[in-house]
DNA sequence: ATCTGGTGTATGGTATACCAGTTGTCGCGC
DNA sequence: GCGCGACAACTGGTATACCATACACCAGAT
């Protein structure tokens, strides 16, 4: 069945980007997949040795490296080495407060601008985790958990609190494997994200606020007391 | 009066940087220098001009390039030019919006966790202007506005906080030339910026969250309601 | 055996040459 | 006079060679 329409293929797409962005992306794959907490994980990067397993010149690599520099995954000491970055206790509960400040104005600004549909739409990611079936999905739900704080923020509308956020989450996934996934703290967990969707169905902007910047702030606590880091 | 003790000067920080630090420092103050709203600026850079003029080579200043592109400061478009970024007005809202979140947040913190001494300390950045004095020195007045609020970020003892707001900061000073300062706004603000204070000093950690939120979301809406950009 | 000084090597920093795609212009043909 | 196409020049992307420095290792003296 040909259709008489002219079919325009999304070129943009198919197009190869830039060895530098393709390097960038690559190493932040290789970042994520592996447990840097892990004692034993080899945190040095070589240039040219990426260089030649990647097949590209150093230049790009360079340019990819340094980016990764400027958003703290990597850290380039001059003559020394490169390093893939450690974030420090301190630094992750900083990542955290954050977080919890930008959620709860998104959690704002989405009782002011989000659709009843959308902020319906919050469900699929808190009903599917029962209190009960928590225990046996707790691997997924860890998942789920930042998918539905991105769902939030991203109802804030606003490109800007995405962008950071995004940043911050990704940090925080890497010391997820360090984090005690306790049974009772999920289940409290998603007792708290139903009482947030409530009140962003109900419109109630303060109290969308409070609950979002606690629940995160709650999670900072329990990070600060239960996570071994440094 | 000769010292029989060597006097060891500090070498580190007069060592030149790597030329690519050098050459960002410069690029970026000469973007914050020029007034890029401006309908005549010139938004187009060169490589090889800037290289020259800079008198490295294209490298360290391809790198420097880079990192303002991440930054946001400048955008690369491959084989056709590099460009500063005039920032379009919802971005500059959408920066005002997380620069509440984070201010306010901050508030919070510094409620919790500042000293007696170091909120007193922000008498300095408020008391300097009465209400009455603020129509002669409207021009200081922007700047010290911009410290005052960076000294409540401040107090939050976060680093990523300060990190954050100071690019935050940076973008929004650049249309500041294109606010219109009114005089009743600046003494309405001045206002605030004492009811924050108290608020702080008598460790209203509520209250104090909400001053700053309110207070800096006000001037979202002026700047929405009154500055000409796109 | 230990300390010290020099030297080699590894590694990130910089310079430069070349590549590839975009754009504007000039000239030819209609 | 107008439109179109080829070509030249401009510009960012990439490859590569060389530079400068931190560090480890080794030889020699103590």
């Amino acid at each position: 069945m040909s259709d008489s329409v002219l079919k325009i293929q999304p070129i943009a797409e198919s197009q190869s980007q830039s060895l530098k962005s393709r390097a960038y992306g690559a190493l932040k794959a290789a970042i994520v997949n592996m447990n840097i907490y892990a004692p034993e994980a080899e945190l040095r990067l070589d240039e040219r040795d990426l260089s030649l397993r990647f097949g590209v010149s150093r230049t790009p690599l360079r340019e990819a490296l340094a980016q990764l520099d400027s958003e703290g995954l990597v850290r380039i000491a001059p003559r020394r080495g490169i390093f893939i970055v450690r974030k420090t206790k301190t630094e992750i509960l900083d990542m955290i407060t954050v977080w919890a400040a930008l959620e709860s104005m998104a959690a704002r600004l989405a009782t002011q601008a989000a659709s009843d549909a959308e902020i319906a739409a919050l469900h699929e990611h808190v009903d599917a985790f029962s209190t009960d079936e928590v225990a046996a999905k707790m691997g997924e739900y860890s998942d789920a958990n930042i998918r539905f704080h991105q769902a939030i923020i991203g109802l804030g509308r606003s490109t800007l609190l995405t962008k950071i956020t995004d940043e911050l989450f990704f940090h925080v996934r890497a010391i997820r494997q360090r984090t005690i996934v306790e049974q009772d703290r999920a289940r409290r967990s998603i007792v708290d994200h139903k009482e947030i969707v409530n009140a962003l169905e109900a419109r109630h902007t303060e109290r969308a606020e409070r609950l979002v910047r606690e629940h995160t702030l709650k999670l900072r606590d329990h990070v600060e007391r239960f996570v071994a880091l440094d």
